[in-house]
DNA sequence: CGCTAATTGCAAGAAATTTGCAATTACAAG
DNA sequence: CTTGTAATTGCAAATTTCTTGCAATTAGCG
């Protein structure tokens, strides 16, 4: 199944990196796996509560951000955090104002393409960029 | 003067808002019109600490933020905060990594033209968007 | 100028996050 | 397959961040 190509790769993720690969992560990085949308970390807590301590979460996590297997996103009060681009593929979200679903969309190549233009005339280099858009869905509008 | 204009401003968003034109409210919206780039809530806290207490700092922000004074920007670890795009025009950020600078830059009306076909193309109404990109500034690439 | 509701400061409380440390466990080397 | 060792975990406590209650003060309307 998908999954556990999915999983494979975080193993070898984590190996790279030289951290172990306990039964404390896989569980993580699973249950992240599972979710359609970015989760709080009080939510990723209580997903995960029966089988592993809060200290433990916050620390992961860090470490799965250190090695670039989650990413924050930042959609209403909290930021909240989604496995990386490696596993869920490039996207945006739209969160909608009313029902406060966070909906999904890839990467249009026009739109990189304005990314780089401002990415010249700045000297800056991008290593990564995040667009949130807010407003109403199309069950809401 | 530039600053008093925006001044006037607020005073008027506040009113129209019934809430109070106080000492501690026009303080600290003069404190992040300073600002070049966004704080965090304890930056500010720190800024006007000799003038107003913590819990001010807090509530204020929270008016200000349900009057659309100020907008919440995400860049690092927790959540920033800076004056609407009513008070300092629509913008977004670049984050640089290394040095942790942000420098804003002007929203590009063809880079608005991609974000308006995503919309239509998944029938959702846009109230706002943000773009952040982090990567590594002109002097530290 | 005086009234009233909004705002403030302070103290206390709750929630979120971090740290120290002893016990446990992954995993690599033999 | 054992063994050694450093990484990881859980728990308790500390710290930091944010919220709430309440009495005292103040803005702004009449």
């Amino acid at each position: 199944m998908n999954e556990t190509k999915q999983l494979q790769q975080f193993k070898e993720l984590l190996k790279r990196n030289k951290y172990k690969n306990t039964p404390e992560r896989r569980l993580l990085f699973e249950t992240m796996l599972r979710q359609s949308s970015p989760c709080s970390i009080q939510e990723l807590i209580d997903l995960v509560k029966n089988s592993m301590n809060e200290t433990t979460v916050y620390r992961n996590l860090e470490t799965f951000e250190e090695i670039g297997a989650v990413t924050r996103v930042y959609s209403g009060w909290r930021y909240k955090l989604e496995l990386s681009d490696m596993f869920r593929g490039h996207h945006h979200h739209m969160t909608c104002r009313n029902c406060g679903d966070v909906i999904s969309f890839d990467e249009q190549p026009s739109l990189l393409a304005e990314l780089h233009k401002i990415e010249q005339k700045h000297g800056f280099t991008m290593q990564s960029h995040s667009l949130e858009l807010e407003g109403l869905c199309s069950n809401c509008c």
